[in-house]
DNA sequence: TGAGTTAGAATGGCACCACCCGTC
DNA sequence: GACGGGTGGTGCCATTCTAACTCA
């Protein structure tokens, strides 16, 4: 199963999406996670501490994939229309996420503009960086998403100081000593079954 | 004076950190910004409501920019090194923008590099989107920075859903209800204050 | 009913003691509090605010006692010999309210050997100001006095500032705005059924 | 040197205080503690460990104490009027301990109003069991005390699980095994200081 | 090898701040 | 429109337990 991660805007949390939906899949089989990213964000994150699956990048992929059962793929930011039919028509689902505010949805509305003008393409958005209560700002993004009848994951990611911590140390979030960690975890667990339910109902 | 702002990740606050030192600069003389960004996020800022200065993309730019006395520049997210040397060249000083975590960190070490290849480069790092006490996030980072002799702002831009709001009514954060409104535009007036001790002491 | 509270040491809670067991008992039935300590602390508590009460002193009792249905009494600290007979034998319970430390226990004995030697005394202790986990010395403090043999409250009484706040404010701790305000008018609304149950079965 | 410990309310820490000062000042000659309280709480203290000077209660004093350099009295709580003159008249210093709470600071204005009345009474407020940081209870009193120009120490005593521990073992709480028994220790010493500074200038 | 010492994990109370939603 | 209640995240501290580590 090949999971690719991409948004046209940095910051929304796309390297944090790819680290953990690899640490939950790696649960299921074993998995690889593809820093494609120019900034190396996933490498350097595997560098400061240790991640339960390996982390290559782009020009190592070709004598590994094959050994592993899953491959999450952390794109660069901003793909080009060219870039964006070759991630899609290369993996099984493409993830997109974005954060609750009007800067990251003008930048969504044009990566899914793109895909839209592509046959079928599979792909999901996933709210990141969800502000706590009473922000209501997370509800209404994915009502608003809804309405225009993009396909949303039903959970969202909200918005920890865990996961810069976990960034710092270099694992990931479940692996630090912080009260919220669970939590955020557990939201990434849930994104993770909702892959699973879609791609092997 | 010509301002430039550029980062190698997104989401750090880029476009409303250009948006708000036009609106500062304005306040001494005739300012315009330019959208250099592919997102075309200031553009569409400037769309959805009304900002005291114009802004145009990168094509308008010729006829129109002598008319000004000040020009800020939103550039694209991840410059390359032959852009930034074109960048810094042809401002009086590059601005920084970078939130006060990890990844975005690792991005301005990146582009902080490049920089300090060229001869004499004008940059200054802003801190953004700093969380609120008692997160001491945006202290710690300062010192970092400091401690390695990186050029940076002394205010830094706090967290405040203002700028959220403001960039869904269009208008520089000054322009709404809200009542972090005023705190929220006196960190960019203490910012562009700093620019303009700077380069004009 | 007649309730009495006393200690023969201060700062155990004594006063916060007699007005939430007053408040309880309030809502059961019209109730009035007598404070028959010299330093006044129920009036002055009462003062600041307002309690669901009359509270009175031990002068203006004998026209107004016959009109309530439940009495509390503060008394004052370190009753002599003769002062606990007369409290003893005037009342349904005598209330001991102590904290968990070895100077409140030592008064305390003191209280209860006295006690004892007094025909059927009907009184029961309360453990006060409990620290938080993972202190076990209300744990350790309530099993010594089980294993003397000494009635004691099921509940006691955890240290909250939430105490401190309403004795300020003058209301009872259900009063104020505080995260532990509810958990800390349990206590006592479950010390005061404890009460009921005993003299009422 | 004659000091001595009196408060109208308890449980504020009288008895640690007597105790402490009196450890502090056998540091600098002969001292002999004197536990007028009749909960003989310092003697049952000395009784169950050991303490580097002598404890006595009132009536074993005559023949004793001239041999002693310093001698520190602990008293009953709630002197009456009369009692606090006889006090005043023959010490050097009252120290009078309280708690940052609005009960205890009730009782101490009840303590102060009589202490107005006597000639030149020389007496030094004391806070005791001060809660931790982020509490600012210790600062708040300290100033409220300072603008209603009592007299106050400049160090206050923390509330320390170490104090109990040491009550318990009936040793200074310097000479129990805890984590903070140092920092308690220095509490104390500090207001030694100030005595002894106030003192012998 | 055993005992004392120290380092870290876990827990809970507390204050502060940002935010939203009522009321006045 | 300002103000207060309510909610939730975050950091800090005191405390205890456990585990590792040192020294005799």
């Amino acid at each position: 199963m090949i999971i690719t991660v991409a948004s046209f805007k940095g910051g929304v949390g796309k390297t944090t999406t790819a680290i953990h939906l690899a640490a939950f899949l790696q649960g299921q089989a074993k998995t690889l996670l593809i820093d494609a990213d120019p900034n190396r964000s996933a490498l350097s994150w595997a560098q400061r501490g240790e991640l339960p699956f390996p982390v290559v990048d782009e020009w190592q992929v070709d004598q590994l994939h094959n050994h592993y059962h899953h491959v999450v793929i952390d794109t660069q930011a901003r793909p080009t229309q060219a870039d964006l039919a070759t991630l899609v028509s290369h993996c099984h689902l493409l993830v997109l996420p974005t954060t609750p505010d009007i800067l990251a949805l003008d930048a969504l509305v044009l990566t899914v503009n793109h895909l839209q003008q592509l046959p079928a393409p599979q792909y999901q958005i996933l709210l990141t960086a969800i502000p706590p209560h009473p922000s209501r700002a997370g509800d209404e993004v994915r009502s608003l998403l809804q309405s225009a009848h993009l396909p949303t994951f039903a959970r969202g990611i909200r918005r920890y100081a865990a996961f810069q911590k976990a960034a710092q140390a270099g694992v990931p979030v479940y692996g630090i000593q912080d009260p919220k960690a669970e939590a955020a975890w557990q939201d990434y667990k849930a994104v993770g079954q909702e892959i699973l339910t879609r791609l092997h109902p």
